[in-house]
RNA sequence: GGCGCGAUAGCAAAGCGGUUAUGCCGCGGCCUGCAAAGCCGUUUAGACCAGUUCGACUCUGGUUCGCGCCUCCA
């Protein structure tokens, strides 16, 4: 029985979805203007994980996730490369589709980009001034008036007043509640536009996600998901419009039943963001690590904890999956179904069942691999990979993870041929010259070459 | 200022009102020509102060510290 830590509920609750056997999931993706960080790995891989387990438990799931591909930013850095728009958005939806894959991200059944669903955004805004939650300001700009939608504040748990309290940003006259929040925004010069019944302009970032999941999950849907930092303002935002604009005789439609929200990547216990200045990108961090290693560190931690990014955080992790991949070393292991009243496969499930709990996952892997390396059961073996790969690890050949590393290739190249100085090491050591031996694993070892004997014979793989 | 989250061993990170989390590192042993890997064993816990309880890391209250949101942000 699936558990779900409820934002919108403060608690943990047991998932039903709206049609049994189906989940409906959104995710707020990437607004594509530069190379993806950490941050956004983590949504990829968490919600990843969640649409596996979800499968993995029978579901038949339909997960959407947006690109938001038209914002200030975007705008902003097209000119500054004199690029067009879709130049630049195409370009980093690209680098952002081959991050995710490194990352053994699964693609998302539907990915839709704003730009192209301003028809719906039009007609829901159109939608919400007719129910009167919205109104047409002189300057061009339609905002949303939340003193109107009653339950504004209810995922964020913030109040109307104590948000104006904390009002930090100038009160713009054009708003009648300085919290109203812009559905439409009138075009500026030399900025791309759609027209619209209230003038040329382009979406606020809120309904984008609006109209998008309703068109493709309906007005209410099971899972809405996304980073701690989206619930206020932008799904508090969802909320009012989703539920105001689909709302029947004056009654609100939930749109969500479940909210979902992982926590950031830190550095040096500060959140992980572009403002701040201190995040490290996908790739830069793919130079040095594995991905596998990568999705292992962004697992292995619970997905609303906040998790501290470093190297000795990645190289602790590396470590980890080493042991794991070791332990598969060299078997011929079946493919074989998962038995689920199998008791280490049980409290694999019972852990992911608990509000996807892959630390607690991750530990029956380790006494999977204790046991295996102790009995070499082809059938523990084939457990430990089969269970593994419903969050996505352990799919390689072990070999392919122990023998590469990116770190490796750069010291190496292709030059260093292991094989061969592993035979001239055998020879020495069958004559007893244990000098020479030495010497040669001291030499390998120093670009990154761990030798070890066994009587199967010698192998070898990366430090 | 308002709202919320957290504080677990050297590091990372979970569960649990009483019984080994787990991984990395360290230490001892086995194995090995020596190593490595593996196995066995092992040292380090629960910020602080009260309370509830036969018993609290786990529940309640308070204190201190850290983080996040209140503005674009995954």
């Amino acid at each position: 029985m699936l558990k779900i830590y409820n934002t919108i509920a403060r608690d943990k609750q047991v998932f039903t979805p709206i049609v049994a056997g189906k989940v409906s999931m959104y995710v707020c993706g990437m607004t594509v203007y530069d190379y993806c960080h950490l941050g956004h790995a983590r949504v990829m891989v968490v919600f990843d994980m969640v649409n596996r387990w979800l499968r993995t438990s029978g579901y038949d799931v339909t997960y959407v996730r947006n690109i938001t591909d038209i914002d200030d930013k975007i705008i902003k850095r097209a000119n500054e490369n004199n690029e067009t728009i879709a130049q630049l958005t195409q370009r980093f939806i690209d680098a952002m589709d081959e991050d995710s894959a490194k990352l053994g991200v699964i693609r998302p059944d539907i990915e839709p980009k704003a730009t192209e669903f301003v028809g719906g955004m039009l007609s829901m805004i159109a939608t919400l001034i007719d129910k009167g939650f919205a109104y047409s300001a002189s300057n061009g700009d339609v905002y949303y008036a939340v003193n109107n939608f009653e339950g504004y504040g209810k995922l964020s748990g913030k109040s109307l007043d104590d948000l104006r309290a904390g009002e930090r940003v100038e009160v713009d006259t054009h708003k009648k509640d300085p919290m109203d929040f812009v559905l439409w925004k009138a075009a500026k010069p030399n900025e791309p536009s759609w027209d619209s019944p209230w003038g040329k302009g382009r979406p606020g970032w809120h309904i984008e996600c609006s109209a998008m999941s309703s068109h493709h999950l309906g007005q209410q849907f099971d899972i809405h998901g996304g980073g701690q930092d989206l619930q206020f303002p932008h799904h508090e935002n969802e909320i009012a419009q989703s539920e105001a604009a689909h709302s029947h005789d004056g009654k609100p439609c939930q749109m969500v039943n479940y909210w979902m929200h992982n926590g950031f990547v830190r550095v040096d216990d500060e959140k992980m963001s572009k403002s701040l200045g201190n995040f490290f990108t996908i790739r830069t961090v793919l130079e040095k690590y594995d991905a596998e290693v990568v999705r292992f560190f962004i697992l292995r931690a619970h997905y609303r904890s906040p998790l501290n990014y470093s190297d000795q955080h990645l190289d602790d992790a590396k470590q980890a999956l080493t042991r794991l991949y070791t332990s598969l070393r060299g078997l011929p292991i079946p493919d074989a179904a998962i038995d689920w009243e199998q008791p280490q496969a049980a409290s694999f499930k019972a852990a992911m069942d608990d509000d996807f709990n892959t630390p607690e996952a991750f530990a029956v892997l380790f006494d999977l691999a204790n046991e295996l390396n102790k009995t070499r059961s082809l059938d523990t073996a084939a457990l430990l990979r089969g269970l593994a790969g419903i969050v996505g690890l352990l799919q390689r050949e072990p070999n392919s993870y122990l023998q590469s590393s990116p770190a490796l290739e750069v010291v190496s190249g292709n030059t260093f041929d292991v094989d061969a100085l592993i035979v001239l090491r055998n020879e020495a050591k069958k004559a007893k010259n244990f000098a020479e031996a030495d010497r040669i694993r001291k030499e390998l070892a120093e670009v990154g070459i761990v030798l070890e004997d066994s009587s199967q014979g010698t192998i070898w793989r990366r430090a």
